[in-house]
DNA sequence: CCACTAACGCAGCGATCAGTGCGATAATTT
DNA sequence: AAATTATCGCACTGATCGCTGCGTTAGTGG
């Protein structure tokens, strides 16, 4: 108890508690506009006092912060196919299926809108995948790619499509991206 | 006034209430968080009254389109420096910068986070210009670049950059971009 | 210059939000 | 098992938001 100053704890009614607060999150922003996302309708939908959501969140801000960085933190599991481009392919497509749903969309333009880190809590474990991937094929024995310009043409499109386009892009749209990206851009 | 039934009047009061609200947004958007954005703190910013803004605009994510809307169309001259890797450079260098400004982030983000048409807002109007500047280089007998495709290498990792990690793209890596886009990815 | 009406300001009314003590509950430690 | 304390629920208050009639101002067309 010499440490600083605070105890976490992560019971089983905390654990309810949030978890059920996330849920009524996703759900609200599903379903009406991200407007209507206030602290005292999240606790209605979730069954809790508001009370709770000021003390532990304080803002919708930091609310969808945590939302965000959970949702999107260990979802996608990174293959091992042998190769770098059925690696890179087979995640880029879920990363494109599961951007491409609209609830999804819907949680990250509020993350975004949020704030400046609203957006990194977004993409933070792609990079980290990313660089997963890569790393394995550098162990491999192949060629080492750069994550960060990896991100930038893999990742950047998506990405860009999604929040700034009418339609997402599609998981097949996503593997031509991979090979367009492997066979033009390969450390010319 | 067999038309619809509206008849606009952009007269004098109407344009400077306009402004002035337009103003007010990006002050207070660049200021303080995006969580304080209400109508009634806009009004009372602009010195207008906050009945101006429920009856012309109804709501924030309505108004942040307009004001997205506006400030991203028509602020950026496309150049014509006879060739279309120096039309592409120095265009796309002016979005990078106008991007890396801080105040600028904070109203895509607001934009963004009000609804699906709101990330559009920021990025249509880049859109056409960039396809003025392919479109010119065809008629210059050029290559014929796809203005898709141009969008999603360019913007695309240029916006995500904005977006998602911490600190925006340079200019100089913008020009970097184009130069690499060009060399590698002309129809291989 | 005058009539017309779009657009704005004013006053005010629920409804809801953000925030605060205080007691109760339950997770964790001893 | 008992003590400790992080966490939650309850009751409550001030402030603000969203919205609506109504009168006034000022662009616009004749």
């Amino acid at each position: 108890m010499a440490d600083s100053s605070t105890q976490v704890r992560p019971g089983g009614r905390s654990a309810k508690v949030r978890a059920a607060v996330h849920r009524a999150v996703a759900e609200l922003l599903a379903e009406e506009e991200a407007e209507t996302l206030t602290l005292p309708a999240v606790a209605a939908r979730a069954g809790v006092h508001p009370t709770t959501l000021y003390r532990r969140w304080g803002s919708t801000a930091q609310l969808l912060n945590d939302v965000a960085t959970s949702r999107f933190t260990g979802d996608l599991v990174v293959p091992d196919s042998g190769s770098l481009a059925g690696d890179l392919q087979r995640w880029l497509a879920d990363v494109a299926t599961d951007v491409a749903d609209p609830d999804t969309l819907a949680l990250m333009r509020a993350a975004i809108g949020s704030g400046p880190a609203g957006g990194c809590a977004c993409t933070e474990d792609r990079h980290r995948q990313l660089g997963a991937i890569i790393r394995r094929e550098q162990d491999r024995g192949g060629t080492a790619l750069d994550v960060e310009a990896a991100a930038d043409f893999l990742l950047g499109p998506l990405y860009y499509r999604a929040i700034f386009t009418p339609e997402p892009a599609s998981a097949d749209w996503a593997r031509t991206l991979v090979s367009t990206y492997l066979t033009t851009l390969r450390t010319p």
